[in-house]
DNA sequence: AATATAGATGTAACATTATAACATATCATA
DNA sequence: TATGATATGTTATAATGTTACATCTATATT
């Protein structure tokens, strides 16, 4: 099971962790011989801030306070189907959000646990579950292609009993 | 492993299973003495046909052809939410969508099979599954309050192989 | 049966999210 | 530096969902 969990609930270096994640996504547009523009680099940034997803209108606000000249959806959308495309970021669609992915280029099942008091989310990739689905749609006859599954809850910090369970 | 897929993916008495959808969601406004009214019954009646999920818009304009006078949007959501509250409905989060529950007033994980080419939809509730997602979200912490398992691909009906795999 | 009440719907305006169509700019390379 | 591909700017608009308040309707009570 690959999860950033404890990363996402527990204190964290975030800076070193964002420069990582930047990196990583500098060496994997490369390898795919694509351009990680600058505005394309700021939103990625953005969906990397606090492990909370953002909405597009919300990275537009935030790119304004950086950038000089405001940004337009557009720019915003295709910033983000550019990330999507290439596994940095996903869209939590209960939310019409978007997140940084914790581990691109990982070929995995994408399940989401979003804390409906403080909106962090924190990713599982679990080949348990990835079999299980297999398995389930199998059985249905279906041709699974892809998939979303999206968890709400309280994360450890926000649960009654607290982080320590 | 409760799941309607034999009943979407093959043919089958469309109105009977309507009518039977329709007594049952009676029933269950009775029970919970709330009432059924000509417009959510309509709405209801919509999203069970042919078991492809219908937005908002698209039920309103449905309903125009059947009502005299237009329906506007907050009379649909406010029915959609009526429906989704009493269990009788979902929401397909991915396309802004609803559809008809199969089984309402069961406990269950819903896991919907949406097939890309024809776009109905098949629901399966299965006990592994939320066992699984149980145990995964306790190990990280996470209290689970409800979930959201969307599978894209294609049914038996539109897959290369056919419906007989 | 008249009336009071809660629940349901009507209505108009608006908020939020996303896209279309076309113009312009920027980058990599010949 | 010319050229083509890629990226962004610009304007308008589509699609989805909500707010606030008025009006109606069913039901229960007197």
């Amino acid at each position: 099971m690959l999860t950033n969990a404890r990363l996402v609930y527990q204190p964290h270096d975030q800076v070193r962790i964002l420069n990582a994640a930047i990196a990583r996504a500098h060496e994997i547009c490369e390898a795919a011989n694509v351009r990680l523009t600058p505005t394309r680099e700021a939103i990625l940034k953005l969906l990397w801030q606090g492990h909370k997803p953002m909405g597009a209108y919300q990275l537009q606000q935030q790119l304004a306070k950086v950038s000089e000249k405001p940004i337009a959806p557009p720019t915003i959308y295709r910033a983000i189907e550019f990330l999507i495309d290439l596994g940095l970021v996903h869209r939590i669609h209960s939310l019409n959000a978007y997140i940084g992915c914790p581990f691109p280029s990982s070929e995995h099942s994408n399940i989401f646990m979003i804390c409906e008091k403080c909106n962090t989310v924190a990713e599982v990739a679990d080949n348990k579950a990835n079999n299980l689905i297999e398995a389930i749609t199998k059985k249905a006859g279906f041709k699974l292609h892809s998939q979303t599954i999206e968890l709400f809850g309280l994360c450890p910090n926000c649960k009654p009993g607290g982080a320590d369970e």
